[in-house]
DNA sequence: GGAGTTATTGGACAGATGCGCAATAGTGAA
DNA sequence: TTCACTATTGCGCATCTGTCCAATAACTCC
């Protein structure tokens, strides 16, 4: 293969090992697929990465840290709480493939057995619960939320959410995206005191790509 | 080894390969470690299952057949509605150990790759489902528990749990048990027009080991 | 041009994996 | 006691894994 820079071939083997994660899983991700996946030989891998867990966890972060960006900059456009609370809902919902989220679900269960790997998906699952903690602090402190624990019931609002999409995943369609989406919406105006409804429809125009999570 | 019957023999695999798999992890299940902690030959496995892949299934269903069933039996032993809904959360909180919540993320982030154990996994989580339904359409009619949509808030309600325990389990203590139990109580109660407070608590001497999942 | 640096190769290595198979050793019936 | 049956063994096979390393090729600077 043609000679890269240092930085961009570091680049292009983190890409590659991601794609390779989203078509294998994360456990089945070998050095040799990845090489094969960029066309050069598996020593170049090595070259770059002391071990396949350090180049795992890295990929893994990469893809994690993007899908949170992507998330902070959807909601930081909202005018107020609630109208950024619909658009965390809106880009969490708004799942395309599930690959994304199937990336969680390896992590989680790999995360045992991997140290490296437990860090970066604890670290990144607490921003998603500080994100959503922001948005109903400020709406309470702003009188349009109601909630005794802001930092519970954003553990809730995400573990539901969480929770409701591994079975889409994982399982077909034992609950379908539209009734994840409907019903973790509904429980949080239940949980916030919140008017029935006020966090339903997706406007249309909004984040064509949206969370992939 | 002394010669066995084909289904003592049977039986004793499947329970050993479920011993290796909570020690290990699904994917790092191996013949040869079955065949150690049985004190057999690997050879011996293979006489009595086709495939590694539908040992691994078997030994899962199993477990969580019988988690399932101590759930439900614990449920049953409950006077009323919401005295059956504490017992359920109970069961499910009181987990010693979290190799049993750890053996169902392996099973959902396998469950994608493969299909017996998809199948497997996503009947057990209906019936979970299914357990909690029952208990809040009894509350509903008997004008206990206000619930506008029992399959959905029965759906939220072990999404949650499942979302939380996952933190507890994959990060150590993003979310400790204990809050786990104290914050899906909590949304219990909330969802279904309880009293706050009312499912707190845990009797002392009610089940000593308890659900695992 | 030549020399030094380093990205890249291709394969070796030791170990692990699922599976299959001939040989062996218990068991029950005749 | 003998014989058919089969549970059990122990090892071989082909393949895969992460990691390492000497050789090679491409690039930069003098």
């Amino acid at each position: 293969m043609a000679r890269m820079t240092p930085e961009a071939r570091r680049e292009s083997i983190v890409a590659a090992t991601l794609a390779v994660m989203h078509r294998q899983g994360i456990a089945a991700t070998t050095v040799r697929d990845v090489a094969a996946a960029l066309g050069t030989s598996s020593g170049l891998i090595h070259h770059y990465v002391t071990s396949m867990d350090e180049l795992i966890t890295e990929a893994f972060e990469l893809a994690a840290t993007e899908d949170l960006e992507r998330a902070a900059a959807a909601v930081s456009g909202g005018t107020d709480p609630i109208d950024r609370l619909h658009r965390f809902f809106d880009s969490y919902t708004r799942a395309d493939d599930d690959s994304g989220m199937q990336l969680w679900l390896d992590a989680w269960a790999e995360a045992a057995r991997r140290p490296a790997l437990q860090r970066a998906s604890r670290r990144l699952n607490e921003a998603w619960q500080g994100l959503v903690c922001t948005i109903i602090t400020d709406g309470c402190s702003s009188g349009v939320m109601r909630c005794a624990d802001p930092q519970a019931a954003s553990w809730r609002l995400i573990s539901l959410l969480d929770g409701l999409t591994l079975q889409t995943v994982a399982h077909g369609d034992t609950v379908s995206a539209e009734q994840a989406a409907r019903w973790s919406r509904r429980a949080a105006e239940q949980e916030l005191g919140l008017e029935p409804g006020i966090l339903d429809g997706i406007e249309p125009g909004a984040r064509p790509s949206g969370r992939v999570r």
